[in-house]
DNA sequence: ATGATAGTTCTATTGTTTTAGAACAAACAG
DNA sequence: CTGTTTGTTCTAAAACAATAGAACTATCAT
């Protein structure tokens, strides 16, 4: 079982966190998790659209910056969003920032296993 | 009477506002905007350390995502962060990152004039 | 006019980011 | 074992960003 690595919260760095919202994809990335909970790296609307390398490339980033948790099952990668932590080291950011995204806003794709 | 590009608010992304801010200089022109008011480019913390032209460059960048607003005066360039139309358009969002930021805030020069 | 001040513009260097192709690895299905 | 799925790692190209030196413009003071 591999692990990967995930900053501690308290080694959070705010700049780290808006840089990596700073980018589309990344963003709604953020907020597809905060939509769905948990998902896949295939789940991701824009994950067929970019290149998977792409993709493990912007999971990287947002789990550098300690938005987002990633585990292992299986050979899939569950993602979700560290919600709580975050809402306890910086209040109110991630709410701000969600819902001022809200306008630009990309869904998830549905759930392969409820079509 | 020269005259400086600003977006208006409702062009203003939510993109460009993290990616500006997620730099240290320029998230702390915004803190000591925040704290001062009204300021010149010359009167920044950091506006020393850093050459000349990487603060006009940092500058626009700042007022092109339309964080700031700068307005000639004399040969001073008078700064301003555009608090209520950006509370009108993102609401918390500036809040939530200012207060986040407080922690690593790096103040203001004093005044000039009142020293 | 001369000089100082405040800041810009131009240009260049250096480093970082985004993107993706190709080869790889690990888990699962038959 | 063979093939498929899920994603990684390696490598490289192209685009972009941060920095600053030098020359410049405009204002203000003497």
């Amino acid at each position: 079982m591999k692990t990967v690595f995930h900053p501690s919260i308290k080694e959070v760095r705010l700049e780290n966190i808006l840089y990596a919202l700073s980018d589309p994809i990344r963003l709604s990335v953020v907020q597809q998790l905060e939509e769905r909970g948990e998902m896949t790296c295939g789940e991701f609307n824009c994950a067929e659209q970019k290149g998977k390398s792409t993709m493990t490339h912007h999971f990287k980033v947002l789990r550098d910056a300690g938005l987002i948790h990633t585990q292992v099952e299986g050979r899939e990668h569950l993602t979700t969003l560290r919600r709580k932590e975050l809402d306890s080291r910086f209040p109110g950011l991630l709410d701000s920032i969600l819902s001022a995204a809200e306008s630009v806003k990309i869904h998830a794709k549905p759930r392969r296993s409820s079509g």
